[in-house]
RNA sequence: GCCCCCAUCGUCUAGAGGCCUAGGACGCCACCCUUUCAAGGUGGAGAUCACGGGUUCGAAUCCCGUUGGGGGCACCA
């Protein structure tokens, strides 16, 4: 086919499950080469396994393909709003006249053929093959049946479902990222493309809508290079252009098999929810399977637009590797503005902390967040009640790391002491520290030492945000109640 | 079983015959900074380029074979 014409690509998830990460990521690799070449990314939704697909799903693979910034040009909407495009509908499930209509021009060419076997009879024969050892395919019983031999099955009230007659031939095709592949259709049996309810199957609609909607490069997972040789097949039977291939590698699980759910976490909602920023995400996609060929790897959406290249997609397979993602997730938080931030940090902060404190909180936990959602455990102490963020820990854990009862004690009773001294307008972050340094010497104490049993008492964790601006956004009566409360639970925990 | 694809540190990768004593990043370790944790800085360990044959003056890069891994062979997509 001639690389002249515009080029036009498509994602087609299928809904009957939610956007799954290897999903985004060849959408991600269409979407850029679209974008890159000035073509067109059509969005096709194959639902056509009725009892498995459904409008959720559906919904979710739209609405986290907006949430990553993969903009279609063709397509359906989200909110039920009307498809956009001139080759619609783009939902399998109303073109079920076009393939009605193609299967009907392959069964009347002798292309294929109607069908009657049931799965029992299909799978005898299957087990038969195997224990012959031979290749398992379809016996071509139907292929030549007689009208008396049809009227008996229609009078068993048997219906039957299309088989696309294979020929015998070498299929190759020159794929982008693989180069030259062939496969010897001779070892292919005749394969169902419509069901005997009437519905059409993937390897049949894909083929129709592809050339319905003038697609020119299909860029798809590697697992579908197999089935590549049966859609050219098909395509050929029906007189249709035939598109250029790239097989994009797969994403693996950590022992190397094909992602999966059981194995990872697959949905992309599940990412969004923890808290991982759609840049990274798309960032971190990219790179599984690509790289610019340089040393950097911090990449906008628009700027892989204008560096991805199709055609320097790997061969061999990358394993998620989420350590890696997690990195990038910080690297792209701390890259936030104060303000941007705290707008991203919104869903995970209740109400009760206004906005333009979030804003004052942010360079708290900015350089600690590995995920968005981290921040409840980092100052959920804010709006904890007192019994909670006593309830979190024991005794015990109020010792210093050098030190026990007696040292926890001191330097709660001096943290006390000199809160009490300060009132509401200078509790500051500033004076706390210079105080409570002076106290530390006073008690003979290391800073370190002196500091530890603040912290636990005031955000009941051994690990926060600095003590004193923590001490500062939390108030001086709230800070003085939970030293007191500490106080009382060293003091239960050694009796005199 | 048959067909196809793939193969550089644990992981993501740079590498298109001499620039490679194989570079970067994540993770790991150590040190520095430091009130905890992070972040940041510095340094380190980590790959006989799966293996074996060729081709070549020269191969991680080209060819063949082997091994290993993966994917596909549905009235799922």
């Amino acid at each position: 086919m001639s690389t002249s014409q515009p080029m036009r690509v498509r994602m087609a998830p299928s809904p009957t499950g939610p956007l799954h990460i290897g999903t985004a990521r060849t959408s991600l690799y269409n979407y850029l080469a679209a974008r890159h070449a000035g073509g067109t990314f059509v969005l096709r939704i194959e639902d056509t396994d009725l009892a498995r697909s459904t409008p959720e799903y559906e919904r979710d693979i739209l609405d986290n393909l907006h949430w990553l910034g993969l903009s279609w040009d063709e397509g359906p909407q989200v909110a039920g709003g009307e498809d956009v495009g001139d080759h619609g509908p783009y939902r399998q499930s109303q073109r079920m006249d076009l393939y009605a209509a193609e299967a009907k021009r392959l069964l009347e060419s002798g292309a294929a053929y109607r069908c009657w076997c049931t799965p029992e009879e299909l799978e005898a024969v299957r087990r038969e093959q195997e224990a012959r050892k031979e290749a398992p395919r379809y016996n071509r019983r139907c292929l030549n049946l007689t009208d008396a031999d049809v009227a008996a099955f229609e009078a068993e009230g048997r219906r039957a479902a299309i088989r696309f007659r294979v020929e015998p031939e070498v299929i190759r095709f020159d794929d982008l990222i693989r180069g030259p592949v062939e496969f010897d259709n001779a070892l292919l049996g005749d394969f169902v493309i419509v069901r005997n309810d009437g519905m059409p199957l993937y390897h049949f609609t894909v083929v129709v809508d592809d050339e319905a909607m003038l697609i020119t490069h299909v860029i798809r997972g590697e697992d579908h290079l197999s089935n590549t040789p049966k859609h050219i097949a098909l395509m050929r039977a029906l007189g249709y252009r035939e598109p250029v291939f790239g097989h994009i590698p797969l994403i693996l699980n950590p022992d190397r098999s094909k992602m999966s759910k059981r194995k990872a976490q697959t949905a992309m909602t599940a990412y969004r929810e923890e808290g991982y920023l759609p840049e990274a995400m798309v960032n971190f996609l990219a790179f599984l399977g690509w790289s610019p060929g340089t040393e950097e790897e911090i990449f906008s959406l628009d700027e892989l637009v204008e560096r991805f290249d199709i055609t320097k997609v790997h061969k061999g397979g990358a394993v998620f590797d989420r350590e890696r993602l997690d990195h990038l997730n910080g690297v792209y938080i701390r890259s936030l503005s104060d303000e941007q931030l705290a707008l991203r940090l919104r869903p995970w902060v209740p109400e009760a902390i206004g906005d333009e404190d979030l804003v004052r909180i942010v360079p708290l936990v900015k350089e600690r967040l590995v995920k968005l959602g981290d921040v409840v455990d980092l100052i959920g102490f804010l709006w904890e009640p007192d019994e909670v963020v006593a309830g979190r820990y024991d005794a015990e854990q109020l010792h210093p790391r050098k030190g026990g009862p007696d040292e926890a004690r001191r330097a709660l009773e001096g943290a006390a002491r000199l809160i009490e001294a300060l009132d509401d307008a200078d509790f500051s972050a500033d004076l706390l520290e210079q105080r409570a340094r002076e106290a530390a010497d006073a008690a003979g104490m290391k800073a370190g030492d002196f500091f530890s049993p603040i912290r636990v008492a005031v955000t009941g964790r051994p690990v926060s945000p600095p003590l004193f601006a923590s001490l500062e956004l939390l108030g001086r009566d709230r800070a003085l109640a939970r030293i007191r409360i500490a106080l009382d639970k060293l003091a239960d925990a050694v009796p005199a």
